[in-house]
DNA sequence: GCTTTCATATTGTCCTACATTATTGTACTA
DNA sequence: TAGTACAATAATGTAGGACAATATGAAAGC
């Protein structure tokens, strides 16, 4: 809609985001610049303009005169951004429940809830199109909100990460999938604000309570590089 | 602490934002690469760089062929951004009244309370030096909350941005900001996480009531170009 | 085995060049 | 005079080459 996006700087900030659902890239991976000016066929000044942007959204880390890799959360870090995910989310619940009246809002939430729950539950948790679907339920979620600067404050993808690294952590509360999503997507359906942000608490709750356990734990242990 | 800082992307990066509290950048203005690169003895490509970052930051608007301004805020973007604040801002207040028995916390919140509060109410809305004891008041909120990601998510250019557009709408809302910083900061000092979100709440909610009204006023007379 | 030194690879920046595109000013027409 | 077509200008987006500064890893020396 708004912009051709065929221009190298686009192709590669937007591939290499996808690249990471889809596994082609993973947490600490180096990238060189030459590398990915070479994939992508273009010269290096549109990889390193993508490679700033990428750093921005938090996909990246870029170490002066050391280059990038894929980002690389701490235990620490994922709690981190879960927290802020759960602020974030619980608003745009809110939100989406309030403008739940207009336009095609109730299809699009029963068509995200639908792509996330008509799955099993025992699926790969890193499996590439539930991954998607999960980022969907947000995205509808946070475009129904119509707030316009929720996309840019959602750690969206460093959501994604942490899952990819912490995948056996998660599993646990990955089994209450269907019925979180579920009380989400319902109470937004319903129009009611207090019962989705609940829902949305509820849900992160679970991971978070995961999270702080293994960071405790791992505190007692001692510190692992 | 981290990097040298000497470069001149980071150079640019950073007196572009500096710049916007300073006034000598001001929403809406135009920046071209060539007029950047000469102020800053820099060639194109670390500019180019610079502004990518500063797109992501949301500070900067990026139009593909167009080239760069100063990003300028539209009342309901405004609003959104307050509204992604307020939630931010009351994690960052709940988890700095946990973490307030720690180090040098308490000494850390009073100063920065003072740097606020020691200014007369009546000060021009706009000094930078008000603007900057406020970033560093929120800033204090935010480090001593100790989440690693908030930094990264708190849309606090924006909120300046908007500030320096919408100096008038939110005089009325700025009578209160002794007392409401003064609450804010004494909850966190007492450790009271509950107490601390309340006052944040009760800060945001009278200057989003008057976007509101506003938003609303301004959709009742007609949108203005 | 540990440290030092050196070779290599990569980054950060500069420069030039040029196609593509937006903007602007001008001339022409009705 | 108003409006449109068109050409001149300016700026962006990208390519490609060059080189200093620096990190990485390997070889050499103790």
């Amino acid at each position: 809609m708004t912009a051709r996006t065929n221009s190298p700087r686009e192709s590669i900030f937007r591939d290499l985001i996808v690249g990471l659902y889809e596994g082609r890239y993973a947490p600490g991976q180096r990238l060189t610049e030459a590398q990915l000016a070479s994939t992508y066929n273009a010269s290096r000044g549109p990889v390193r303009e993508a490679l700033n942007r990428l750093e921005a959204a938090g996909v990246v880390d870029l170490t002066l005169q050391r280059g990038a890799c894929i980002r690389k959360l701490s235990l620490k870090e994922s709690l981190d951004s879960l927290i802020i995910a759960e602020g974030l989310v619980s608003i745009a619940a809110r939100f989406a429940a309030q403008n739940v009246e207009k336009d095609g809002a109730r299809e699009r939430m029963t068509a995200a809830l639908d792509d996330v729950v008509g799955r099993d539950p025992s699926d790969a948790p890193n499996d590439p199109n539930l991954a998607r679907a999960r980022d969907s339920f947000y995205g509808t979620l946070t475009a129904l909100s119509e707030n316009s600067q929720l996309g840019r404050a959602m750690p969206s993808v460093q959501i994604h990460l942490l899952r990819v690294q912490f995948a056996k952590i998660i599993r646990e509360a990955d089994l209450w999938r269907h019925e979180d999503y579920r009380k989400i997507a319902e109470a937004v359906i319903s129009g009611d604000g207090d019962a989705a942000e609940a829902a949305v608490h509820a849900h992160f709750s679970r991971v978070i309570k995961l999270f702080t356990d293994q960071l405790a734990e791992q505190g007692a242990d001692g510190v692992v590089a």
